[in-house]
DNA sequence: TAATCAACATTTGTATACAAGTGAGTGTAT
DNA sequence: ATACACTCACTTGTATACAAATGTTGATTA
C-alpha cells in the first residue's frame, strides 16, 4: 500500500523533498519547476515526476498541468476532519485496549515516555527539540494502535496525516511548555488506560488532540499566505 | 487531493484499469504488462507509468521493480481495519448528525432511497443491479457525512476504500436479498436518525457494517488465490 | 492612449531509445 | 545425473527529444 523498497534515486529524492515540505522549508504555495529540481539533484525529469505525482497523491504537491507544480496550501477544514478522525478512532480504540489490558506492554509504554521526557530536557535547540518530540510523540500513539492490534490504521492515517504533519510543524515553532503538556497528556493517557477509568480517558484523548489545534489560531496570522481560503 | 482533473489520455484509462480490477475483471494477482498495455490503448509506456504509480498508491497494483506490476492481492485483515475505522466514524458522525436534525433533508434522503428500492426491482441482471446499487449505497453513505459537515472524510475513506470496494464485489455476486437487507438497514438508520434513537442506531451501524463481512467468510474459498495469506 | 494580436519563454504531457536488474532456460563440465 | 554458469528474453528504471498548452511580453494598429 505504501511506496515500494527500491533503493533508487527516487526514493532519496522524494523523503527530502517530502521532508523538506514538512518542515515548511519550502513553504506552502512554492513553486517548484521539474526541470530545476532534475538539475538540483542530477538526474532526469523522469524521476523528478514520479516523485512529484506521488508527492501530489498525498496532498502535498499540486500539479497544474502545462502551468506548474506547487507546495500545496494548508487546508484547516481539512486538518479539522483529520482530528475528527482521530479522536473518535482513539476513543473507541484506547477504550479496547484499557479494556483487554494487562501488564505486559508496561515497560515499552514507559520506555517511550522517558524517551520523550529526555528530549525535553535536553539542551538541543528549541527546533531539533520540536522534531525528535513530534518522532516520538507518533511512536506512543503507533504503539498504542499496535497493541489494540489494529496497526493498519496507522498506515491509513499515515496516508492522509501529512497535511496535520505540516501544520503541526507550524504550531509547534513555539515553546517547551507545549511539548511538556503534550508529553503530561501521554502519561496521563496511559495511566488512564491501566486504571481503565473509561470517562478520564476519554476526557483526555479530545483534549490532546484538540487542545494544540484550538489554541493555535492566534499564531495563523503569522503566515497567512500558508492557508487556503 | 485526489488525482488532478486532466482530461488527458490518462485519465481514461486510469478509470477504465481501476473498474476493471474493482469489477475483478482484473482478479487479484493478475500480471499486467506496461508494454502490453500501452499497445491496448495505442499510447506509450509514460502515462502508463503514471496510471501503475497511482493505482499503486491506491493499494491496486503491486510495482516490483524488475519483475513485474501484479493486481495486488485482497487482504482481510486490512478491511477488517477499515471496516472498524468506518463503524466507530460512522457511529459518533450519524449521531452528531441525529443530534442536529431537522426536516430539512428529508426529501434528498427519501430519493435516495426509493432510488435503491427501484434498482432492487429492475430487471437488469443481476451483475448490472449489484453495480449500481453500491453506487447508489455509497451515495447514502456519503450523503450522511456531508449533511453532518464532514465531507472531507468521504475523501479520506475514498482513498483506502479501494480495497473493500473490490471485496465488495466479491460478496456481491450473490442475492437480491443481500441488496434488500441492505436497503432496509439504509431506512431504519435513517429512521433512528430522525427518531434520535441513539441506541438503536448504533446497533444499526454496527450490524449494517459487519454483517456482509461476516457472512462472506463462507464464500471465500471459492477462489482462496485472491486473497492474501 | 488603449486595445488587440502574435511571437516567445516556460510549464507539464508524451513518445522513444537505452540502461539495468531479474529469472528462466539451456548448455556444458564434472 | 547433477551442479554450475551463461545466455537471453522480459521486466521496470532512466534519459532525452519533442508536442501541446498556458501566460506574458511586446509590437502593431485603430
Amino acid at each position: 500500500m505504501a511506496t515500494s523498497r527500491k533503493v533508487c534515486s527516487s526514493q532519496v529524492i522524494y523523503q527530502d523533498i517530502r521532508e523538506q515540505i514538512l518542515h515548511l522549508e519550502l513553504p506552502p504555495g512554492t513553486a517548484l519547476s521539474e526541470i530545476e529540481t532534475a538539475e538540483k539533484y542530477h538526474i532526469s525529469r523522469t524521476p523528478v515526476r514520479d516523485v512529484f505525482k506521488a508527492l501530489e497523491a498525498e496532498g502535498l504537491l499540486e500539479i497544474k498541468p502545462h502551468i506548474g507544480t506547487f507546495v500545496s496550501l494548508i487546508d484547516l477544514d481539512m486538518i479539522s476532519d483529520i482530528l475528527y478522525m482521530r479522536e473518535v478512532v482513539e476513543q473507541s480504540l484506547f477504550k479496547d485496549l484499557a479494556a483487554t489490558h494487562d501488564k505486559s506492554h508496561e515497560y515499552r509504554i514507559q520506555l517511550i515516555l522517558q524517551e520523550q521526557k529526555q528530549i525535553i530536557k535536553s539542551d538541543l535547540p528549541i527546533e531539533e527539540i520540536s522534531r525528535a518530540f513530534i518522532i516520538a510523540d507518533n511512536r506512543f500513539h503507533h504503539t498504542l494502535y499496535e497493541l489494540a492490534g489494529k496497526q493498519n490504521i496507522v498506515t491509513f492515517f499515515g496516508m492522509i496525516n501529512s497535511q496535520y504533519e505540516r501544520f503541526r510543524t507550524f504550531i509547534n515553532q513555539s515553546e517547551k511548555g507545549d511539548l511538556l503538556r503534550l508529553y503530561h497528556d501521554h502519561v496521563a493517557i496511559w495511566d488512564a488506560i491501566s486504571r481503565q477509568d473509561y470517562e478520564k480517558l476519554s476526557d483526555l484523548i479530545s483534549h490532546h488532540i484538540y487542545d494544540g489545534f484550538n489554541a493555535s489560531a492566534l499564531e495563523l496570522h503569522k503566515h497567512p499566505e500558508y492557508f487556503r481560503t
